[in-house]
RNA sequence: GCCGAGAUAGCUCAGUGGCAGAGCAUUCCCAUGGUAAGGGAAAGGCCCCGGGUUCAAAUCCCGGUCUCGGCUCCA
């Protein structure tokens, strides 16, 4: 264990000392440190952040005391001896294998726990840490357990690092999506509306609609199919599927329409499933490539929405792929270099892949009998190393009840990585609603079928998306593609026909007045982040020419046909065929 | 859902039992400008909602809604 984590930890300690110096009633939870610093649970008391000014100066003194720490094996009588006051220790120590429990004391505090810890606490910088936060936590992480009052600390090797790490989180909330959204007038949330239901203005709308009509499109071109499927369906048909079975948590309460139920749809697939069985198949028609935007609605409880990141309707760029099982490795292979390619577009390269498998502990929590996961993990695994990655993440209990995955994490300009794609390989619903081809045979056969979501939801992607570029997106993908700026009255006419041109270029322009002066009208084009500011005055007008200010190259002037040219090449992104 | 904190103008926030405030944004007037804030005026408020305490509540108390930070869960 590293020096720092050691004093994270050891804090941890000197923390829990604090508090139970300062409140005699407190009782101990866990307390580990973690990436950052480190926390403590304590039960029965209330602690606030209004709190930790007399917590922290309590466990300066601590810290200047000198207080070694030091390690000692106990039985677990006594042990419990020890800590017979604690009830939650007791119960950890119930829970221990070994008749032996290491505790470490430090000064008149004392704590079950395996170290190994700093030899004194004058290895501990005093001014670089701090107490950051006060949250609630349940006991050993169940909701079946009751809730603690945690306290979490940084802490770091010295001031610079703590005042580092600062800045790195006050970046993190200037990108903030939400924050992000709000001053760009992308979207938001209202509160007559509902919790996790966005609304999006006209500019969040466009950026979404490029970006869903850039993924449909590079669909379409590499042979898939568009279709459009309901809202709301019958809860015969989620009965069905298994969703009521295995997802009804997750779903919205029945709606009744002529005394019969239906449900907000959390999924899309049983509705391609339908179109399917719609007429015989034959093995000739496969793979069938089906991709929908399909808006789906999921019930997430009230703490645990996060702006675009986790709402309760999000609309998934949703693929079911239905093909034999010999083409089934082809397809996701095909799959994934499709996503790596349109992670790429947009300037996303670094990923993260993970397969995602049953918990072998708990088989009643899916479908389907074994042989058919282990053929389908198999083919998920075999796909992964003919895209060239033999390393991957593998995620056990990850899988999704009816189906394993690979999940694609996305990392982020901070480092942050992002969940968004996923890639299933389904054999229970296309069972369970008897799906099937007529093979080369003439046999009735039952195909795979593999559900794809590249971006995800477009939602989350967006969320991320914003926090990873802070608005400053992509020339073919900006809301706001280019503001023509006349300097006076006297430009107007010749910025129009600017203006003109490239509307003729399907270009998202807009011809700024001149209400205000020309300095604003910059200031608020480059706060807007509108990637092209054409600027015109007399000097350009005489020699039919324009000023190009970009946020991404160096201020030039060129002349209008240059200018025309220049953008309309970069204005749209290119759709290519993927294989 | 659970623990904690919060909600005042479109936005960011001040005000703390006694007339509702600022900056930016908005509207109008003046200025017609050369690459990140020209000047002036006006308008803008069920101080989140409901109840209570009080001569008097934006302010104190109770309940609810929503937001934020965590926990749990998740695309």
């Amino acid at each position: 264990m590293s020096q720092i984590e050691k004093i994270r930890h050891s804090l941890s300690h000197i923390m829990a000392h604090a508090v139970k110096d300062l409140y005699k009633e407190a009782v101990l939870g866990m307390g580990p440190a973690t990436s950052e610093g480190f926390y403590y649970d304590f039960g029965n008391v209330k602690i606030s952040d209004t709190d930790f000014p007399q917590i922290e100066k309590r466990m300066r003194e601590l810290i200047k005391q000198q207080i070694p720490f030091q390690e000692e094996i106990k039985s677990k009588e006594e042990a419990k001896e020890m800590f017979k006051d604690e009830p939650y220790k007791i119960e950890i120590i119930e829970e221990m294998e070994k008749d032996k429990v290491s505790v470490y004391r430090s000064g008149d505090f004392v704590d079950i726990c395996s170290g190994p810890h700093i030899k004194n606490t004058k290895e501990i910088n005093p001014n670089a840490f701090k107490l950051d936060r006060a949250a609630g936590a349940y006991f050993k992480g169940s909701e079946e357990n009751p809730m603690l009052q945690r306290i979490y600390g940084l802490a770091f090797e010295n001031k610079e690092k703590l005042e580092e790490y600062l800045k790195m989180r006050e970046e993190a909330e200037e990108r903030d999506h939400r924050k992000i959204g709000r001053e760009m007038e992308l979207f938001l949330f209202d509160e007559e509306v509902g919790q996790g239901l966005p609304l999006y203005l006209p500019k969040g709308a466009m950026l979404r609609h490029v970006l869903m009509d850039y993924v449909l499109n590079t669909y379409l071109y590499n042979n898939h199919q568009i279709v459009s499927t309901p809202h709301i369906a019958r809860e015969d048909l989620w009965q069905h599927s298994g969703h009521l079975k295995f997802y009804s948590g997750d779903m919205y309460g029945p709606l009744s329409v002529e005394e019969r139920n239906y449900r907000l749809k959390p999924m899309n697939c049983p509705f391609h499933v339908k179109m399917y069985k719609s007429r015989v198949r034959s093995y000739k028609e496969l793979p069938i490539r089906w991709s929908e935007m399909g808006t789906v609605y999921r019930y997430e409880k009230s703490g645990e929405m996060h702006g675009l990141t986790r709402p309760r309707g999000f609309t998934q760029d949703d693929t079911h792929i239905i093909c034999a099982k010999k083409q089934l490795e082809q397809e996701i292979i095909t799959s994934l270099k499709i996503t790596k390619h349109i992670y790429h577009t947009l300037g996303m390269e670094d990923l993260i892949f993970k397969l995602s498998i049953r918990d072998p502990k708990k088989s009643e929590n899916y479908f389907g009998n074994n042989k058919d996961w282990e053929m389908a993990e198999k083919a998920l695994k075999s796909s992964l190393s003919s895209f060239g990655l033999s390393e991957y993440e593998l995620d056990e209990g990850g899988a999704a009840f009816y189906a394993p995955k690979i999940d694609i994490d996305a990392v982020d300009a901070m480092g942050r990585s992002w969940q968004l794609s996923t890639i299933q390989v389904d054999f229970n619903l296309t069972s369970r609603f008897n799906m099937n081809y007529v093979n080369e045979k003439g046999e009735q056969e039952t195909p795979f079928m593999i559900h794809r979501a590249l971006l995800g939801s477009i939602e989350r992607f967006l969320g991320v998306y914003i926090e990873h570029t802070k608005g400053d997106f992509p020339f073919w993908l900006s809301p706001e593609q280019v503001w023509v700026v006349p300097i006076s009255e006297k430009n107007v006419s010749y910025a129009k026909e600017i203006y003109q041109k490239l509307r003729e270029e399907r270009i998202r322009v807009s011809l700024k007045g001149t209400s205000e002066n020309l300095s604003k009208t910059i200031r608020n084009g480059e706060l807007q982040k509108i990637p092209y500011l054409l600027v015109v005055g007399e000097k350009e007008e005489k020699e039919k020419k324009v000023n190009i200010r970009s946020r991404k190259e160096k201020q030039e002037t060129k002349s209008l046909e240059e200018t025309v040219e220049k953008l309309k090449k970069e204005a749209h992104a290119k759709i290519v065929a993927i294989n």
